[in-house]
DNA sequence: TGAATAAGAGTTGATATCAACGTAAATAAC
DNA sequence: GTTATTTACGTTGATATCAACTCTTATTCA
């Protein structure tokens, strides 16, 4: 005879689970900004990765996977069709012949530079949807898990 | 001449956007329970596909659709390496021929009921490391976000 | 009742995610 | 200085994610 998990117990996990919450939240989220940033043919996760190389100096792969927290294979595909529509460009890095280094082109800067207002005004449509705790509270809570 | 995103508007946003904070998290999360699961053979987001079919009548897809806050589509995408390891099923629905409901089977109960102990430990450590807030208020707000 | 509309799902195509494995280069140990 | 280890990255295979489109069945309404 199996153990069964009751009913009860499915609820209590449903209401307490911390990683579900994050993916429903995270879910809602992605499809929000991708809608708000559709027209110029980015999605939310291609913004923030663009937005991660916008540095004085091109960074590498590792800082940029570890600022973003996904695995290092996941930022090599994502690069793939941004390098392919000449957003970013992949290149050697003359310091360390293993690292490659991620610059973003003119063209990513200016879809940056279009993406930006866009961001800034559905940002604030979401921080205003949070009033459980402080949003900066909710962020920093967001990071402590990350 | 182009507008130029500046590097401390590139430091505002990850600083500032929850969308970023909670694909962070989500990924974090996802693979610490990815680990944790992974002995019985599933992932994070299966586990809580599974248990949200642990309900006294086998609930339609839309409703499951929208607790996990994700797309039909990619419901049924992800039903499929469960139910081909016989973990649930997908019946049709008498009460509407356009309608599948989805049952877990004596296997998928099994699993669930070897996995539930684990999610309740890893998930108190995942609750410690919450301090910015109360862990309810996170949860909250992330709901508000969903 | 018959036509228009809405609702529930599936398929396709593109991208996203990660583990496992592999390659090459830098660094450490001796 | 040669070997061992570590570091940085890529490839492959499986699953995850969603938009756009299509199919079928209910429901609405005229």
């Amino acid at each position: 005879m199996t153990y069964q998990v009751t009913f009860s117990q499915t609820l209590h996990v449903k209401d307490h689970c911390l990683c579900l919450a994050a993916q429903r939240a995270a879910r809602a989220l992605a499809r929000r900004f991708d809608e708000a940033f559709r027209h110029l043919g980015i999605t939310s996760g291609q913004f923030s990765l663009l937005m991660s190389l916008n540095r004085p100096e091109p960074p590498p792969m590792g800082p940029v996977a570890e600022l973003l927290a996904m695995d290092r294979t996941t930022l090599t595909a994502n690069l793939k069709p941004l390098e392919r529509r000449g957003l970013l460009e992949i290149i050697p890095n003359p310091k360390d012949r293993r690292s490659r280094l991620l610059r973003l082109t003119d063209a990513g800067q200016s879809l940056l530079a279009e993406a930006a207002p866009i961001w800034e005004s559905e940002h604030a449509k979401v921080d205003a949807l949070v009033t459980a705790c402080a949003p900066q509270d909710l962020r920093t809570a967001l990071s402590e898990l990350a």
